[in-house]
DNA sequence: ATGCTTTCTTAACCCAAGTCAATGAAAAAT
DNA sequence: ATTTTTCATTGACTTGGGTTAAGAAAGCAT
């Protein structure tokens, strides 16, 4: 059972085969084409995702501008504030390539949490990640340049050069697909 | 006993006046002057802070200037990552004028948690608001423009342009000082 | 393949923020 | 009270990102 939920569990809590089994027999997977909006803004989401395979991402829409936030991949939970906090959403998420998505829902969940309670040890841990990237994502933006940023990403996320079209890397980093152009024809000298 | 300390608490937990007595009890207050660091950068934190009078501000400091993160006044805790993490911080805590501060450390939590063992149900709920509102700062700073996020501070915490100097609001806003006043003139008109 | 759409690049021009330097105002120190 | 330091403003000039518009390149569908 190489199944990827379970690379990302591991993380937190060893399951026993048993345990395992459980999850895969309640957990509820779809495949999503490109393009899927997973939550709009306005909508209140009723489901949370674990991405198996594919990339989502997550954007504002200001003034008819695209503001992109973030962006999953492989092995990554997506937890909408708007799931937490049962409100509409301000923002977007969508499927940038065809996905095969995992999705939570309450239901699921506390059935879950009733034939394996230690699961919700899980909470709090995953919080405290979250806070941690959340905290470092700003601090980064905040600390740099367009032109660090770019850099810094090549630096520690270069997949995300590869996979994702450059006026969505654009807008992630603050500025227009112009200036993204300009800035890598700069670094090339 | 109107502490501010309890006010804080009510939003998560009803203490009866007993528990009062012993949260008042435990906790360890000290006076400091302006300009004493709470944290260095390098240091690793041995407390976290809940601020009852004064202003405390965090900042990088990156090629010798100064970034500005986050302003903390009174009634709201502080626990810097270093804290939770138990690793060298990358950021300074520094007061930003005569404060009276209410010191955590792992032992008195420890100490409280024995003796009012629901107050551990505060953590996770500490976390979420955290997160939260680390996701709002996020956001509201990648949609808006300086001159938008001026507003938005004049308008969501008036208070902060009243009691800060400038250069540490620009630095905040992610500017020069020189900008800040170019800004605020053009506003006038 | 062929055309159609989406994405990326380039150029010219504009504007807001950065830089440097000087001055003035306010706060702190003595 | 006066000196010193810190903070805020202004001006001249530079720089880098935004805007607009055009064309090239890469994907996609038929």
């Amino acid at each position: 059972m190489d199944d990827p939920i379970f690379e990302f569990l591991s993380k937190y809590i060893d399951l026993t085969e048993e345990e395992k089994a459980i999850v895969s027999d309640i957990k509820f997977v779809r495949s999503l084409k490109k393009g899927t909006v997973l939550l709009a803004q306005g909508d209140t989401a009723q489901e949370c995702f674990f991405i198996l395979k594919g990339c989502v991402y997550s954007y504002y829409l200001v003034e008819g501008e695209v503001k992109v936030t973030e962006f999953f991949e492989e092995k990554q939970p997506i937890t909408p504030v708007s799931y937490t906090t049962k409100r509409p959403s301000e923002y977007y998420l969508e499927c940038l390539e065809d996905c095969i998505i995992s999705m939570g829902s309450p239901e699921r969940t506390a059935e879950l949490m009733q034939k394996i309670p230690r699961l919700a040890l899980m909470g709090p841990m995953m919080l405290e990640d979250e806070l941690a990237s959340q905290r470092i994502k700003y601090d980064t933006f905040i600390k740099l340049s367009p032109e660090q940023r770019y850099l810094h990403l090549q630096e520690n996320s270069p997949q995300l050069l590869e996979r994702i079209p450059q006026y969505l890397i654009a807008s992630y980093l603050g500025i227009k697909p112009e200036s993204l152009s300009r800035i890598r024809k700069r670094l090339v000298k």
